[in-house]
RNA sequence: GCGGGUAUAGCUCAGUUGGUUAGAGCGCUUGGUUGUGGUCCAAGAGGUCGUCGGUUCAAAUCCGACUACUCGCCCCA
């Protein structure tokens, strides 16, 4: 039996669960393309050396949680964990670097090999956007807005909150780890075990730690507003002004960081109270070293991913499934006209079901659990006089219609 | 990777201090005749009680391991 359940960490989305996991998706990218930003599809695996280049050879997701295996010819390919380190391999391999700006809207499956949670899966699904190649913060506050406007889009709006901060360019950042490890290593009797632990790899991690130890020495660390250099200063508060004009409400939270090492100045992420652990939603930030990093053209860049998992348990909407109209043939000869007449209606673009069989009872019940809105019946006696019984399903009125006329009667269904 | 909880029909759950053929609701199938669903009534199908092992005369019930799910930590979307 075990062979036959899903492996560990991945789900079937059955038809009521793809319904809303695509209408998240669609939803989404209908807002991104009013935003300008065009689909990338990349391959869902990609050289291993991709991910380790962009993400740091330091980082959970490299050390212990990609899927990564050899092929056939001995290339060492990895699933991909994340989207944009793929986004921008495209962005080299492809030479838009000669087209910047380019705005890149992506969808699809990743894979991280974690422990499942709710919210948390080992094949979960992301929706994203990029900018490449803009420096100024025009490109982080249309990046930000873009993703409200998602969030909106979903019913979202209100239930969830926009934390904002920065880390600084690279000067400042440098300049700021190193007032942060210091002061950290002199309190390095009071931090927990992970946070000892960060200390070497990503000292600025310890900054949003939930150990209670940890908060308290935080509590008195340097803060990394007081270490950012004029430029950087100046880029955060443009966004906030950008932001403030654009009426998107946004925190300002001082020890939100990224994980990953590419990031710079801007860091953002939306969080809902209503998951649990796996509250973040939506999360990105600037990325102005990375495309460089990787062997392409120095180009600034700006983007965030979102969880399509996670925003399809908080859709305040999900879609209903589409009501057909239900064919209801009765006898040989009814049901070859059925055929052709199904045949019509579904080129008129109408959603029809026809049934495989059964008598008028059966096709009824049929009709009623397709949640169809009408049963179009066609006995010999409508038969005989060229037209069809409509049946209205949820008044239960209905009136013989000339077969000639059946998509205009149709139409005051819809 | 670490810690806690849970695991009974397709779904949501009962199952008393271990004791014969494991129950309910919903869902499903069939019927309540001949061309009309949703409501109602009746009958029926469906469970190696997550898996493996142990204790016992006897295990869904107690113990252990494993697996999955779940809630935290970690990480992150």
């Amino acid at each position: 039996m075990a062979a036959l359940q899903p492996v560990r960490g991945t789900h079937d989305l059955l038809p009521d669960a793809a319904r809303v996991h695509r209408a998240v998706e669609d939803r989404a990218f209908d807002v991104a393309r009013r935003f300008g930003f065009g689909e990338i599809v990349t391959p869902i695996f990609e050289f291993t050396e991709v991910f380790k280049r962009t993400l740091g050879d330091t980082s959970d997701i490299v050390t212990k949680e990609m899927y990564t295996f050899e092929d056939r010819g001995g290339e060492s390919l990895t699933l991909r964990p994340e989207g944009t380190a793929a986004i921008v391999r495209a962005f080299i391999s492809g030479g838009l670097a000669q087209s910047v700006p380019v705005k890149a809207f992506y969808r699809g499956p990743m894979f991280r090999y974690e422990r499942p949670q709710k919210g948390r899966l080992r094949q979960f699904h992301q929706v994203g956007i990029e900018i490449l190649g803009v420096e100024g913060p025009a490109a982080d506050i249309e990046v930000i807005t873009c993703g409200y406007h998602i969030l909106e889009a979903l019913g979202l709006g209100g239930t969830v909150t926009v934390e904002l901060n920065t880390l600084g360019d690279l000067d400042s950042r440098a300049v700021y780890r190193e007032a942060l490890v210091a002061y950290l290593q002199g309190h390095k009797d009071k931090l927990s075990e992970d946070s000892l632990a960060r200390l070497e790899r990503n000292p600025m991690r310890i900054l949003d730690s939930k150990d209670e130890g940890d908060r308290a020495v935080v509590a008195d660390a340097p803060v990394l507003a007081d270490h950012l250099n004029d430029a950087s200063r100046d880029f955060f508060a443009r966004v906030r002004e950008g932001l403030a004009a654009l009426n998107i409400p946004v925190e300002i939270s001082p020890r939100l960081v990224r994980g990953l090492d590419y990031y710079t100045h801007t860091a953002f992420e939306f969080t809902t109270t209503q998951l649990g652990a796996q509250g973040t939603v939506l999360a990105g930030g600037r990325y102005d070293g990375l495309v460089k990093q990787m062997g392409g053209p120095p180009t600034p860049g700006v983007g965030w991913a979102a969880g399509v998992e996670r925003l399809s348990m908080l859709l305040a909407d999900p879609p209903p499934a589409p009501r057909p109209f239900a064919v209801i043939p009765a006898g040989a000869e009814a049901e070859a006209l059925a055929l052709t007449l199904t045949d019509r209606l579904r080129r008129a673009g109408h959603v029809v079901d026809l049934g495989y069989g059964g008598n008028m009872g059966k096709r009824m019940k049929r009709a009623n659990k397709v949640g169809a809105r009408a049963a179009i019946i066609l006995g010999d006696e409508e038969l005989a006089a060229g037209e069809a019984t409509v049946r209205d399903l949820d008044s239960g009125e209905q009136a013989r219609v000339p077969l000639d006329a059946l998509e205009g009667a149709l139409d005051r269904f819809r």
